[in-house]
DNA sequence: AACTAATACTGAACCTGTTCATAATTGATC
DNA sequence: GATCAATTATGAACAGGTTCAGTATTAGTT
């Protein structure tokens, strides 16, 4: 009961179903191909419409907006990204380098793109997320820092006396804080931008209390 | 030379340039008022030039953009602000507790009005800035930051191996990311983002490690 | 005061994101 | 297959930010 009717190819049946997902395939290939040749601003919502061969009306039936696009388009590279970088971190790695893997991947794709993802990190930070989708993606993500975090609680090579979510918080700080340096106010390249964050994620681990130096 | 030509007020002689001046003051006026009644996107252009008794397109001969508008009302704000907040601080203080000054003034400022805040938010954060007007006020800012450091430095109650500049930034990190949380993702309320942000900067200054931990 | 160059102002027109009344399509029922 | 309710699609119309060709104002010069 509440499956598909009787007798579907299983996946979805109905055509009603069918169009709607390709519709929406054909509006995220539309969009990614526009916005990576003209920009956000340079690539209008009608532009987008028409490559996706839809009326103008109906791209808002599939977003709430023109800037919601920009996530249908990130949300998959996103996903990758972060599995990716998963797949590189390696055991004896300490915290910062291991942090860096994920953070790196992300500044990596952004570099490809500066302009795009300015908006893209815009709307990442200063929107409310519905949480089936890209506020999902943001605790997957945030899930993947607290692994490496509590693995280093596990180790005793971090104190325990301290929640996994805090330092997952405060690593997370200094990385949308560089990227924003970097991709928003532009006032520093990408690599002064990589440099600092690493500078501050080893910084944040080692603390900097004169009391408890070098003993 | 290069002076006003002969026997001027002082100040600025011509008529032009009162007129500009005067202009400006009424641009603020107007754009303050239904920025604070309206909001952001309530607040048309339109209205705005009508109130400020000026024509449409004669707006943005004194801002780039739209958005520019909230500087011009936010920029004394921001300066008041913080020196208030520098009053405030007393010689005793943590520097965490000192920075909280700083950092809960503009909370607070935010607080009072949260929609129009997260665009000011938005627009501080990703936007390149021109140096002589808010260009210079972050750099004020960050001054301000800055004393507090070396003043604790100064004192031994701070590792002196790491640049200033390197702690005002860490600092701030954590201050806009606890800000966004709050006006832009809507993750948490105020008290949670105040509380976390007082907690953050207490673990910078400590540290994660575990290994000077209890010496 | 008259003339002129330079500067500042204006609002109609333009462009683009978004809405909504209307039309087309789908799927269920007979 | 015919009927019909529900869903989905459409593009003309709307609204608001921004531009720019034309107009008005200022300041310097004679």
């Amino acid at each position: 009961m509440s499956q598909s009717p009787s007798s579907q190819p299983a996946a979805a049946g109905g055509l009603r179903e069918r169009n709607k997902r390709e519709k929406l395939i054909r509006i995220r290939r539309a969009a990614r191909q526009l916005f990576e040749r003209k920009g956000f601003e340079g690539a209008t919502a009608r532009e987008i419409c028409r490559r996706a061969g839809i009326g103008t009306g109906t791209l808002f039936l599939y977003v709430r907006d023109k800037r919601e696009l920009l996530f249908l388009v990130f949300r998959d590279e996103a996903r990758r990204l972060y599995r990716e970088a998963a797949s590189r971190v390696e055991d004896e790695m300490s915290l910062p380098v291991a942090m860096m893997c994920f953070f790196s991947a992300f500044i990596e794709f952004y570099a490809r793109n500066p302009e795009l993802s300015r908006v893209i990190a815009q709307e990442l930070f200063f929107r409310e997320h519905e949480p089936e989708t890209m506020g999902a993606l943001t605790l997957e993500f945030a899930g993947e820092l607290a692994k490496l975090v509590e693995q280093e609680q596990r180790r005793a090579r971090l104190r325990a006396d301290v929640d996994t979510s805090t330092v997952v918080s405060a690593c997370f700080a200094h990385y949308t804080f560089w990227v924003q340096c970097w991709l928003g106010a532009k006032m520093v390249s990408r690599e002064e931008a990589e440099r600092s964050l690493r500078q501050a994620l080893e910084l944040q681990l080692e603390g900097l209390s004169a009391r408890g130096m070098r003993c």
